[in-house]
DNA sequence: ATGGCATAATTGTTATGA
């Protein structure tokens, strides 16, 4: 099973980008972050086309979550329990071929006032995250997660800050507390070094690749045979921020 | 220290991102 996890900065801006992706890797599931429209206006005809079947959970605006798959969806969840009181569409799980499904819009908590919001939410995450793992047995949690774990996920820790999101003590510990739900990097899982997934749109950070990797999939029940970064998709004109991470899962059994 | 750029909401300007 081949998996993707993109934040694409607007689905519906986004959406022949997201087609051309789909025809190029063709992969068996696409999670995708900050779609940034309502439910009602989901643009669900696009995967139609792709021959994809696909749920989403979003707001007006901001946020906003979904998983197409190219196989059949089940036991469709939205929301993390006891962080829906704050109305943000952050989290959509659901089954694929008896793997569980999770894709995560991590607060990205840049703003001091939210900071606290995203550490909370995170802390969620990880009871949420156990809690699938025991039910389902084997769970790939895709998404956008605005943690750089490591130094060596960023550009420049200097440059960037060491006071800086995505890379305080505080969201790196709570990075820690998802991998003892029970779950692994899929990039620790392959050893090859770590790739960036998101480069800010200014300064032309792409070109001279000062980046962040804060784009992830955590593993429990399955192991990833092969992980790349779709860097082409960051280069092509009017990118998303993010590029796309594609996770080639090992055979059952292997 | 601030802004750079992009997006959605609107249609001049603000909220948000990482």
């Amino acid at each position: 099973m081949k998996i993707a996890t993109w934040n694409v900065n607007s689905l519906r801006k986004r959406s022949e980008a997201v087609a051309a992706f789909i025809e190029s890797e063709r992969p068996d599931v696409l999670c995708l972050q900050e779609t940034k429209v309502s439910d009602p206006d989901f643009p669900a005809g696009l995967f139609r086309e792709c021959a994809m079947q696909v749920v989403w959970h979003g707001q007006k605006s901001y946020n906003g979550v979904a998983i197409a798959t190219s196989s059949d969806l089940a036991d469709v969840e939205r929301s993390l329990p006891e962080m829906n009181e704050e109305g943000q569409a952050r989290l959509i799980a659901a089954t694929v071929d008896g793997v569980r499904i999770v894709c995560a819009y991590v607060p990205n908590g840049g703003d001091p006032v939210k900071y606290k919001y995203k550490l909370a939410w995170l802390d969620h995450f990880a009871v949420f995250l156990a809690r699938q793992r025991q039910r389902f047995g084997r769970v790939v949690a895709a998404g956008d997660y605005n943690v750089a774990p490591a130094d060596a996920d960023v550009y420049d820790i200097e440059h960037w800050g060491r006071n800086s999101v995505a890379v305080r003590p505080p969201e790196r510990q709570a990075w820690q507390r998802l991998l003892a739900a029970g779950y692994e990097d899929a990039q620790a899982q392959v050893g090859a070094p770590p790739q960036f997934t998101w480069w800010d749109y200014r300064n032309s950070a792409f070109a001279s690749n000062r980046g962040l990797r804060i784009d992830h999939l955590l593993l429990a029940g399955v192991a990833c045979a092969g992980l790349q970064v779709a860097r082409d998709v960051r280069g092509a004109p009017e990118p998303s921020d993010h590029a796309p991470v594609v996770c080639q899962l090992a055979a059952a059994g292997d």
